[in-house]
RNA sequence: GCCUCCAUAGCUCAAUGGCAGAGCGACGGUUUUGUAAACCGCUGACGUCAGUCCGAUUCUGACUGGGGGCUCCA
């Protein structure tokens, strides 16, 4: 751990090094902050982050009377952070025999856990004083560092937000009360980062979702179930259609096969241990048991098997807008992002093994091509993670280190050579087989699984697929489970949050409104509806009895690409007065010129 | 699921242990307008179920839904 944290800081510069001394001692200002204000409180642990720091406290130690913390206790607790600021505390570091920690920290559980893993390796443990050492209300942690020299050095910080966490971050562990703060070497910056938290706040997808009439939830539908609207079932409308037709161009073939099917499909495939909790539960039909499908894999192998394969006509690829159920625990749902029932962009290749790595990088070609679409940099909006296996928990992983040495190896030299930006997180491979997890960050920088490569070396056993080879014997393939765009809804909560809203010509719901000036001007306005119909373009005329400015502003605010606006002077002169979104000026153009323009700019799918 | 906070009209927000108020929107009318909000009128809400109280939108609890986290994940 410690060398892991050498590692990282020794790459750091002078600033991000101070940036991180810091932050380290507005955590331990903190925790002296709390332990002040309640007393009976035991202190867990807490880092820096890239984002700030924060602190976990037991708030309920054994015998001791619980205490509640919330949001509202935090200007407490700054108040009390500035006066240990104000004093001017040295931080002194001083390490010493584990025995001797030990009774430094008896009575905290957490600090001696910590203790006995460093003496079991025969380290002394450093320890961090604010204030002078051994003296009577001075404060000690166990800590590694770095800090500043005093707590006067810390001149801007913030508390955030209160939340519960995990001991150890495990479900099975007690849970703490953490609380989230940040620190900048002036208030400058932090106000600047708190502005910038703000602004992010604007473009949550769930606030524009309501604002643009993109989506509702109800109710009475339930949690995690989104309606979308006309205009949001339209951006996903545009979604499928595109990636359809790509993947068809790509050598794809589109099926369709049914979402629910008898439990005994996923015992099968074996997804039913695995995914047991998050499935709905079976439904009794006459003598079967049905179940809503939480994956497509089972329904496209069953189609592969429905007839006899040949070396020739691998590989098959066969793709489908999927919907799929997934009960999801009611605290993990979030919007769009995070749902119920979501439709994967899903496919399966079934291909002889040495074809396998071809047609992986094949698909990072086809995410790359549909990023680029969407006008996202490999890199900055988004990189790919190597998620693999662990040999030893053959409980979450199937039992075969020499097909996982192999697939994870495919995966990590397709990665090396398509010079993708990536980086390797171990346990984090589906059950059968390593992924490659194309990852982007929502507004507030958390990082979600978008798109997905998956190698798969069990499904074709379980399912006992096979083709016959040119030498006229039975092999069995391999399958490359992939979701090249994804689930449309997650993927619609990303593109929501990237463009801000302002979606570009392509993927705009309403691509133009025709705005007639006086009620005189209707008919024209319809004209000019039905020539941009004709075209293809998804526009709306509003006739609606407000002034025009009024018109502007409503359709502005909803982000429409272009208005057209009609008057007495654009049908005399047989034009339209273009008013394109984001631009002060306006332009006059003739309606084929504006049809033409809109059309090319549709095809080039640029902003 | 767990910790914590929140829930008032279609939306954004007020107020209150004793008959809930505004702006926008919707609706009806007047107006027919030159690039980000015309005018008049009218409509409309205390999430659900219990409890405390003479009386609950307000206090308590449960449920439902949502936010911030944890866990999990496409």
């Amino acid at each position: 751990m410690s060398q892991i944290l050498n590692e990282k800081l020794g790459k750091l510069t002078k600033d991000e090094q101070h940036l991180w001394a810091l932050r380290h001692t507005a955590e331990h200002i903190l925790h002296q902050a709390v332990k002040d204000l309640y007393p009976s409180i035991l202190l867990a642990m807490g880092p820096a982050t890239d984002e700030g720091f924060y602190f976990d406290f037991d708030h309920s130690p054994k015998g001791k009377t619980p205490v509640k913390i919330s949001d509202e206790d935090l200007p407490r607790i700054e108040k009390r952070m500035q006066e240990i600021i104000d004093a001017n505390l040295p931080m002194i570091r001083e390490e010493v025999a584990p025995d001797e920690a030990a009774k430094l920290f008896a009575g905290n559980p957490y600090k001696m856990e910590w203790i006995d893993e460093i003496k079991k390796r025969g380290e002394k443990v450093t320890i961090y004083w604010t204030g002078e050492p051994h003296q009577p209300g001075s404060m000690v942690d166990l800590c590694g560092g770095p800090h500043v020299k005093s707590t006067g050095e810390v001149r801007a910080f913030k508390l955030l937000s209160v939340a519960g966490a995990y001991w150890h971050g495990s479900e099975k562990n007690k849970m703490l009360t953490r609380i989230y703060g940040t620190c900048f070497p002036s208030k400058k910056e932090l106000d600047e980062h708190l502005h910038n938290l703000e602004e992010a706040k604007k473009r949550d997808h769930r606030k524009l979702g309501k604002e643009l009439g993109l989506f509702v939830f109800s109710d009475l539908v339930g949690a995690g179930l989104p309606l979308l609207t006309p205009k949001g079932a339209t951006i996903r409308r545009i979604l499928e259609r595109f990636i359809v037709d790509e993947e068809l161009r790509r050598g794809y073939q589109h099926v369709v096969t049914p979402p629910l099917a008898k439990v005994d499909l996923y015992r099968t495939s074996g997804h039913y241990p695995y995914y047991k909790d998050t499935m709905y539960p079976p439904m009794k039909v006459d003598d079967d048991e049905l179940i809503l499908r939480p994956m497509t894999c089972p329904h496209h192998f069953m189609l592969y098997k429905s007839q006899s394969r040949s070396y020739r006509d691998l590989p098959v690829r066969f793709a489908e807008i999927s919907p799929q159920f997934r009960y999801e625990k009611s605290g993990e749902l979030t919007g769009l992002m995070r749902v119920r029932m979501f439709t994967l962009t899903d496919a399966h290749i079934i291909t002889p093994p040495k074809k396998a790595k071809a047609e992986v990088l094949a698909v990072l070609d086809l995410i790359d091509y549909i990023n680029k679409c969407f006008g996202l940099v490999k890199g900055t909006d988004y990189r790919y993670r190597l998620s693999l296996g662990d040999r030893k928990d053959n409980k979450k992983y199937y039992k075969d280190d020499a097909a996982w040495d192999k697939a994870e190896s495919v995966l990590r030299e397709v990665l090396v050579e398509s010079n993708a930006p990536f980086f390797e997180a171990p346990n984090e491979a589906a059950f059968y087989g390593p992924k490659i997890d194309v990852q982007m960050k929502n507004v507030s920088g958390k990082e979600e699984t978008a798109f997905t490569v998956q190698y798969d070396f069990v499904m074709p056993k379980r399912f006992d697929l096979t083709y016959i080879d040119s030498d006229g014997k039975e092999k069995q393939p391999v399958v490359v489970h992939r979701a090249s765009m994804g689930a449309l809804e997650r993927t619609m909560a990303f593109l929501i949050e990237h463009y801000a809203g302002a979606f570009p010509l392509w993927l705009a719901p309403i691509q133009a409104v025709v705005i007639p000036i006086a009620e005189r001007h209707n008919d024209g306005a319809q004209m000019i509806v039905d020539a941009l119909k004709a075209a293809g373009i998804r526009v709306e005329s509003d006739t609606r009895s407000e002034p025009m400015q009024a018109k502007v502003r409503d359709h502005t605010l909803q982000k429409v690409p272009y208005l057209a606006i009609i008057g007495d002077r654009e049908i005399e002169n047989k034009t339209v007065s273009v008013r394109k979104r984001g631009m002060r000026e306006l332009q006059a153009l003739a309606l084929s010129d504006f049809i033409a323009q809109l059309v090319h700019e549709i095809e080039q799918k640029t902003n």
